[in-house]
DNA sequence: CGGCCCTTTGACGGACGTCAAATAGCGTGG
DNA sequence: CCACGCTATTTGACGTCCGTCAAAGGGCCG
């Protein structure tokens, strides 16, 4: 019954659908799990958009990824419990909570499951390995672009996207803390976008309206 | 028989000692791995210091992590034979390779050395986010001072140094690749250090004089 | 001795941050 | 329905951190 409120859907989540767990349904902006809390729960988002992030003493912080539905949140504290990152809610989020034991068992003991446990690891790990990249080697145009070509391509692989047409519930402050810029500018580099026509930005939703060249941009620039 | 030449140390690599496996001798600045390389080999590093890096288009790249004896180079192509990062020597490396079913194989049988495996993936991923955010929100002294401590926590955990004073290879350009900086900057913040006694630098290596003070700048600054 | 790479230094420029103020959106309560 | 307050967006002026460019040593190896 896809799509069905609490269900737990995507590649990440499958092999986990057969597991007890818990609904719980958390309002936008509200922290999921804090940054040194410890916990024996294993949160998977099904409904709606959260970040995981690092905060600096200064009140400043680095996203480290945007989580959409699907999206186990997260797989690090499959082993470590308390690892000193925190995630929020963007949206109201609708998450499945499993206990940490009983995925590990499941884990351990189908090879199947293991195998996807891995690759879906390494894929993490590259992800990380990238936005590392970025905001170490490009400047705010191409870490801004990427941002949005990386997001559109993962809601269209997920479904949760068809056409140029996103759903996009970011504030510019999410999109700042996740390309380690200012607020000020990415306003300013998405007021350039849009009156380069490479984008269109209206209630919630962002339309890729020149996705080639908004992919030269990210590519290097 | 610890230290003899060839062999392998270090927590990480505790798990394969008695893998089959052969051993490699690279000179240094020579590739070890190359980006889109396919390999069925998992070298660990025995001796010497590597790095593994992005490269950009035009020339410049960013260093991902630094590569001691001990280290696994690099534990993600486990499970992806090619994953565009490239692996270079810094000093000559002598390393070993053992083949990735081989070491597939032990991981599985055994449920310690999964466990084992687990937690170094979560540290290397640690280490990854960790650079994230040094990149995205910290100015050029404090990733340069981070760098440094960060090297020198991990020599002494391995008993690659005592004390204050540290075997240190690194060409500015290393560090700079790894903190995102250009060489030039780079010198210029060694400078600063140096001549505010932080540490100082002579014949490949590097003591840190008022640590104090050098995590001082490294925490938020 | 000569060539190469690395380091150091200075002048200059540009990308991005900071500060500030005006406007717009949006939920809340009257 | 309107008033209000909060938060988000937009814009401009200005400053600074870091990059670029260039040139002059320094160290190492052939």
């Amino acid at each position: 019954m896809p799509g069905r409120c609490g269900d737990v859907t995507g590649d990440a989540a499958v092999a986990l659908a057969e597991l007890p767990s818990s609904v719980q349904v958390i309002p936008a902006k509200r922290t999921i799990r804090h940054a040194r809390e410890f916990s024996d729960a294993v949160p998977v988002i099904c409904e709606g958009w959260a970040i995981a992030a690092v905060a600096l003493p200064d009140g400043r912080r680095q996203i480290l990824s945007i989580l959409l539905p699907g999206d186990i949140a997260s797989v690090a504290d499959l082993f470590e419990p308390a690892y000193g990152r925190s995630v929020e809610a963007v949206t109201e989020v609708t998450c499945r909570l499993f206990r940490r034991d009983d995925v590990r068992a499941a884990l351990v003991s189908e090879p199947e499951r293991l195998d996807r446990l891995f690759r879906l690891l390494a894929r993490e790990r590259q992800s990380v390995e990238n936005l590392a990249v970025d905001l170490g080697r490009r400047p705010a145009h191409g870490r801004v672009a990427r941002c949005i070509l990386h997001l559109s391509d993962r809601l269209t692989a997920r479904g949760l996207a068809r056409g140029p047409k996103l759903p996009f519930p970011l504030r510019q402050r999410h999109i700042a803390d996740a390309t380690g810029l200012t607020t000020v500018h990415v306003c300013k580099v998405l007021g350039a976008f849009q009156r380069d026509g490479l984008i269109a930005l209206e209630g919630r939703c962002l339309t890729i309206s020149d996705p080639d060249k908004l992919r030269r941009i990210a590519d290097l620039l």
